[in-house]
DNA sequence: AAAATATATAAGGATATTTGAATGTTGTGT
DNA sequence: ACACAACATTCAAATATCCTTATATATTTT
């Protein structure tokens, strides 16, 4: 498949924000309302409200109503599997390439200084 | 380990951005050349260098240079696994739970019409 | 040495994000 | 009906992002 699947790209730009991503974390756990989050977070009632909505509005979240209170829950399932990327650990960096692939000649990354 | 890893958070942050995403999913097939990707992507090259040096600053991408070139490369382990997720086919979604789990019951979501 | 090539950096304005403060809405209890 | 509780929405200001235009740097070619 190609990359461009716009949707999926917008959903990941919403998710990579540290207090969404709290929220994420939590709810992938299980149900929480919104005043839970207020003490979790230790962020203002509203701000919270406008965390869970710009996540609602991109279908990533849902909640149900019971009486006053909001339960929100996830919904979207690439959630689950981003924040199992940002808890894995990851061991040095990828190795790299021997040489330019064009001109097959090339200073090693190692050899640069500056 | 507990969530706000604000390095890999800001990592994902960066890689959120349809060029970018290309880019990187590019650099994740080989090593690649500025103007390589000026052609590839249909963006100005001054703009391709600001996408690249955005990448280089937080340590997502490096180059070595051959000539003139600047041959770039994958370095952060972490980019093909987003990659990897952001190609996956999800079916549906996740599964909504029974009722709130603090008060034990609840509309449910398909219940609500709002 | 001058010109050309490949790329980087800087400056600017347009647009988007983020958050705080104030206010609205809806449901519950009395 | 009234007051309160839980949450949402709106507005505005600060900040950040993004891209364009212009300019700079380094390397190779002539």
């Amino acid at each position: 498949m190609a990359l461009p699947q716009k949707n999926k790209i917008e959903t990941l730009r919403v998710i990579a924000h540290p207090v969404r991503l709290r929220i994420l974390d939590e709810l992938a756990k299980g149900v929480k309302c919104v005043s839970d989050f207020e003490d979790f977070l230790g962020i203002s009632q509203p701000n919270v409200s406008q965390h869970l909505a710009l996540l609602r509005n991109h279908g990533i979240i849902d909640y149900y109503i019971d009486g006053r209170l909001r339960c929100y829950f996830l919904v979207d399932p690439m959630v689950p599997d981003i924040l199992d990327i940002l808890k894995k650990e990851y061991a040095g960096t990828l190795p790299a390439p021997a040489c330019c692939p064009i001109t097959k000649k090339g200073k090693y990354p190692g050899d640069r200084t500056n």
